[in-house]
RNA sequence: GGGUGUAUAGCUCAGUGGUAGAGCACUUCGUUGACAUCGAAGGGGUCACAAGUUCGAACCUUGUUACGCCCA
């Protein structure tokens, strides 16, 4: 059955998809032929992912290092799974569940975790399955999830990795690396979690710069003077304020201290005296220290800068150095908090806070600062309330403003006011990129990675070389990051996700608590004083970690041991939440109380609510989806593994954490390579995203050019560190690549090339064509396996496109078709033996690319033979580059291109035969010209050779070692070809003068290679020679016109 | 502000010291027995700017300008 004109991918793609997951394609060691592995880890999408451009480039880069080791004979693993994505999934399944009306709240925990399992199971494969559209070659088999195995995990899903995190974070938190801490946040008032830098965007956004005066203390004044830069003074005022400029109004209500930097002169006079917080009830109205501190520029706003610790990540710093107080002012959901100490006492604490009074962070978290009238409201309601009462009480820095106002007659008269001081600003604004909200620094209890301590062998393993990153600037990037690494926060306030393997109780420790008959027992009196006023519900909670609950147990025993009898036996019992352990704990002493049984005496403990980020889990993924830490051999074998093919974007967010957590777990690097790209952008260089409605669909254009365009673009696009701009003309571009190579094989099938030639045997033919793409054959196989070796992607692909329609339909088809045509039997049956070897050869070079149009033509040139996916890569010699054949070849086009371009110029008509004249030739331009006649005949449209002199009103074709002449007297246009020579001429003698010049300069004879130099000279020889025959054509012309 | 890149044909990009390339677009011609998703021919570049190193610089060095990304 003949051919179709062109390829069907969208009949095939599936189809032969399939054919390669029945024929094992895809399991690891398939296609193996030695022992070495070769191990990619695809960068695990989120579950609710769907694919984009960039992962299709990221996965089409894999898919080509993996198809070509498989074909290689490596044993060969890539290995896929997704990451939960503890917010985005949460997020998922509540919008599901808001469709009927229903909350997340509505549900205990594990009612809502299995409705996230349902979902997974519903949706989780979304992105798989575009992956197989992609044609990506992953072993499906051992898909990996990086909740696999935790508790409450359907059928299907048990795995390993719950175990695999938890055991780490044990591991961890026992070696010290894991610790628990109030720092500032990146706090989702939406979802009440903390969140990871990564899922912050900062967007620019139009903003308000507020001006307000903080008296001084005690009605003090100074003189504020302003300099110019040769220190002229250029204004003087007496102040009884300090002017702050600040686009939060509402978290005055925390400021700590107002800082400005020491070198400001203007605040030196006032620097460690008081001044007063403009706002809040009068009578209680704080005060605040004047502080220097590095941080305020000097030359930004009025110079001095409020300082709320709690709640801006640089004023977090100032603090810290300042050893200021933190004061939280919101709570979980973003609003100003409605808990703690009454206002009134608050302030008092505070006074005394400033006066030098003690603090812990326990106590400071109970200093509610928010006006009671405030209390409740939404930060974004507060800040107008704290403008309008600053406002109100004039204590706004005032400007004065002209403007236009119309009477009710429409006459327009300007009229100037005093306003208050508030400058329009844009300013850079976080938002949470799932919730879109407002991200509010907040000052929390989390759990943290001390990062510091795990760094040091992932710094060295690149420095050592021992993990390579590509492109090379990565690894300046990341010693930068790693070197300035800060504390990781591993705890987010979600339901779905691994919930930290750590358990609280009730600090019983009482240092204070006097035993008053020293008899080591409690009587009631002394358990009453104990509860109430011993600390336990005030002081902070103890914890311990273990795997499970039953591993905590005895460290919670050895936590009662000094408490005094009986509660040193309680029986240690789990609840659910702090409040349920002091209930229970009050229960069973009451119990106690009655019936004197100690045995009913329980200490219950509580389990941290909180899950670790997923970024956490993501972190192990290499050793956790290869099964550790319960692995053997015939998975751990692929460990470490090779390559991670992955965005830029997340070098500091994911890369330098599995190098830190592979290293800190198992000790080894994970990859000894780091391939990173950057974002695929649009045909501009712009971001794709929704709102600019610039995205491109993968899938759109799978289903219009097939997945082989989408991958052949996307591999030619992938030079080292390049950037992606991905345009759809290119992929049709690419599409049209996949059309040709079909219609080469079209052509071969037409010519009866698939039943007459033999796929296992090395052609050894005698017409020259057949040696010279025999040889190009052996070139390009060298190129594609230097640039796949290099991740040079874009050169093997760039390659691969030059020699199959360059070289292979250009040319080997054109001149294989006198051969085919007019050839005898042993010609006949040598060109389809070499069309059809080199054919089998450009398939499967081209297989990691373009795997499905190759995988066809593969099946259709000799039907059921092996796949080409698990066929073998060829290793050919470049001994099979037959010099004298490419030398010979090399002048038969030459002289192709002359003759036809010639004809071209002069406008001979395209179809027309014409004669040619021999004019000079040497011996080897004679032999060229005998083995290669008819097809030059044919392509140059000559109709005969006759040797003889230059025949007037010709044209002058030149090649090495030859001259010709087309004689068009009459045909062509005298003044137009002397024309056309001139040009040629022009452009000979630009090159002869650089030629010259270097040869002639003894510096460059001197000083250049010896083969530099040689090459010049020949090239100046055979310029000269051609710039003669011109010469001598130019004189004839110049005799008859 | 810190870090890190980029600047080459109209566009998108290759090009690691020997005198500039590809694809697309453009112009002209062409239904020649694989392919019009095609073929043939052609036009088009002070390699951002300046200085330096070198016999020789798109490439190395320094500075300038513009733009991008990441982090503040």
């Amino acid at each position: 059955m003949a051919m179709e004109k062109t390829f069907d991918a969208r009949d095939a793609e599936a189809r032969i998809y399939e054919a390669w997951d029945k024929a094992g394609a895809f399991k690891a060691g398939a296609n193996k032929s030695r022992d070495e592995t070769f191990t990619i880890m695809i960068p695990p999408p989120n579950v609710t992912g769907a694919l984009h451009v960039g992962h299709a480039f990221n996965n089409t880069i894999q898919d080509i290092l993996i198809r070509w080791h498989r074909m290689r004979g490596f044993d060969t693993l890539w290995q896929p799974g997704q990451d939960h994505a503890g917010i985005a999934t949460q997020l998922m399944v509540e919008k599901e569940l808001a469709k009927s009306g229903k909350k997340r709240t509505d549900f205990t925990r594990p009612e809502f975790l299995e409705k996230v399992w349902e979902w997974k199971g519903q949706y989780g494969a979304t992105i798989i399955n575009q992956l197989k559209r992609l044609g990506s070659t992953c072993d499906w088999s051992r898909n990996a999830f990086t909740m696999s195995g935790a508790p409450g995990a359907p059928a299907g899903e048990e795995g390993n990795f719950h175990d695999a995190v938890i055991k780490v974070f044990v591991d961890m938190y026992d070696k010290g690396l894991i610790y628990r801490g109030k720092r500032l946040v990146n706090w989702d008032p939406h979802f009440e979690t903390a969140i990871s830098d990564l899922e912050v965007e900062n967007v620019e956004v139009a903003g308000h710069m507020w001006h307000f005066k903080y008296p001084l203390a005690g009605g003090e004044t100074y003189t504020y003077v302003e300099k110019d830069e040769d220190g002229t003074v250029t204004f003087t005022e007496e102040r009884d304020y300090i002017s702050i400029a600040t686009t939060r109004p509402e978290t005055m209500l925390g400021d700590g201290a107002v800082a400005v930097h020491p070198d400001d002169a203007r605040y030196a006079p006032i620097v460690g005296k008081l001044c007063e917080i403009p706002v809040g009830p009068k009578e209680h109205r704080r005060l605040i220290p004047i502080i220097t501190d590095d941080y305020p520029d000097m030359n930004f706003g009025s110079g001095a800068v409020k300082i709320t610790g709690a709640h801006d990540f640089n004023d977090y710093q100032v603090a810290k150095r300042g050893g200021l107080p933190m004061y939280r002012l919101m709570d979980t959901r973003g609003a100003m908090r409605d808990d703690g100490l009454s206002y009134a006492d608050s302030a008092l604490l505070a006074a005394e806070i400033l006066a030098g009074k003690p603090f812990t962070e326990t106590e400071v978290d109970a200093v509610n600062l928010v006006p009671d009238h405030l209390r409740g409201l939404d930060r974004f309601e507060a800040r107008k309330a704290v403008v309008d009462e600053i406002n109100a009480e004039g204590l706004a820095v005032m400007t004065r403003v002209t403007r236009k106002v119309k009477d009710d007659e429409g006459v327009e008269s300007e009229i100037t006011e005093t306003v208050p001081y508030v400058e329009d600003k844009p300013i850079m604004q976080p938002f949470g990129d799932r919730s879109k909200v407002v991200i509010e620094p907040m000052l929390t209890d989390q759990w943290y990675v001390d990062a510091e301590k795990i760094v040091g062998p992932a710094l060295n393993a690149v420095r050592e070389g021992r993990t390579k990153i590509m492109p090379e600037s990565g690894e300046k990037v990341y010693f930068h990051w790693l070197e300035n690494i800060e504390p990781w926060c591993i705890s987010r306030q979600l339901w779905w996700g691994h919930q930290i393997p750590v358990w609280y109780g009730l600090d019983l420790s009482a240092p204070n608590f006097k035993d008053d008959e020293g008899d080591g027992a409690l009587d009631e009196v002394e358990l009453f004083r104990l509860l109430t006023q011993g600390g336990m519900l005030h002081l902070g909670d103890v914890h311990h970690c273990a795997a499970e609950f039953d591993g905590v147990i005895a460290a919670f025993e050895g936590e009662l041991a000094d408490v005094p009898t009986p509660i040193n036996h309680a029986r240690i019992v789990e609840v659910d939440n702090r409040q349920a352990a002091i209930e229970r704990f009050a229960e069973s002493l009451a119990a106690y109380n009655v019936s004197q049984d100690p045995t009913k005496l329980v200490y219950p403990v509580w389990r941290d609510p909180d899950v670790l980020d997923t970024w956490f889990s993501s972190g192990l993924w290499p050793i956790g989806t290869l099964g550790w830490p319960e692995w053997d051999e015939s998975t751990s074998k692929y460990f470490p593994t090779d390559v991670l093919v992955t965005g830029q974007d997340i070098l500091f967010f994911w890369v330098a954490r599995m190098m830190m957590m592979q290293l800190a777990v198992v000790d080894e690097v994970p990859f000894h390579t780091i391939y990173l790209h950057q974002l695929v952008r649009d045909e501009k260089g712009k971001k794709m995203s929704k709102t600019t409605g610039n995205v491109i669909d993968p899938l759109e254009i799978i289903d219009e050019y097939g997945a082989d365009a989408l991958r052949f673009t996307n591999a030619s696009m992938a030079s080292i560190g390049g950037v992606l701009k991905l345009s759809v003309d290119r992929i049709k571009g690419y599409r049209n690549f996949g059309t040709k190579i079909w219609n080469a094989a079209r052509f071969a099938e037409m010519n009866e090339v698939f039943e007459n030639y033999d796929p296992a045997v090395i052609p050894t033919p005698n017409a020259t064509v057949n040696k010279w793409i025999i040889g190009e054959t052996a070139k390009v196989l060298a190129e594609v396996d230097t640039a796949f070796a290099e991740y040079r992607f874009n050169d093997g692909a760039n390659a691969l496109y030059g020699f199959v329609w360059g070289k292979f339909c250009d040319w080997y088809v054109e001149l294989s078709k006198p051969l085919f045509y007019d050839g005898d039997a042993a010609t006949l049956a040598e060109t389809r033996q070499t069309m059809g070897w080199v054919l089998d050869q450009a398939l499967t070079l081209l297989h990691p690319i373009m795997p499905f149009i190759t995988e066809e033509l593969w099946g259709t040139v000799k039907p059921g033979r092996r796949l080409l996916a698990i066929s073998d890569w060829p290793e050919l010699s470049l001994d099979l580059v037959d010099a004298d054949a490419d030398r010979e070849m090399n002048w038969v086009i030459d002289l192709i291109e002359s003759i036809r371009s010639s004809r071209a110029e002069v406008h001979v008509p395209a179809g027309l035969k014409i004669p040619m004249v021999q004019v000079e030739l040497d011996e080897a331009g004679k032999t060229a010209w005998a083995n290669n006649e008819a097809l030059i005949m044919k392509l140059a449209r000559l109709d005969s050779l006759t040797p003889g002199p230059m025949p007037k009103g010709a044209i002058t074709i030149t090649v090495g070692g030859g001259t010709f002449a087309l004689p068009l007297e009459g045909v062509i246009d005298i003044a137009e070809e002397k024309a056309r020579l001139e040009k040629v001429l022009g452009k000979l003698s630009k090159e002869l003068g650089g030629l010259r010049g270097r040869l002639k300069n003894p510096n460059f004879v001197a000083s250049a290679p010896e083969e530099v130099v040689a090459e010049a000279q020949e090239n100046l020889a055979a310029r000269e020679e051609e710039e003669g025959k011109i010469k001598a054509a130019l004189a004839r012309l110049s005799e008859i016109g």
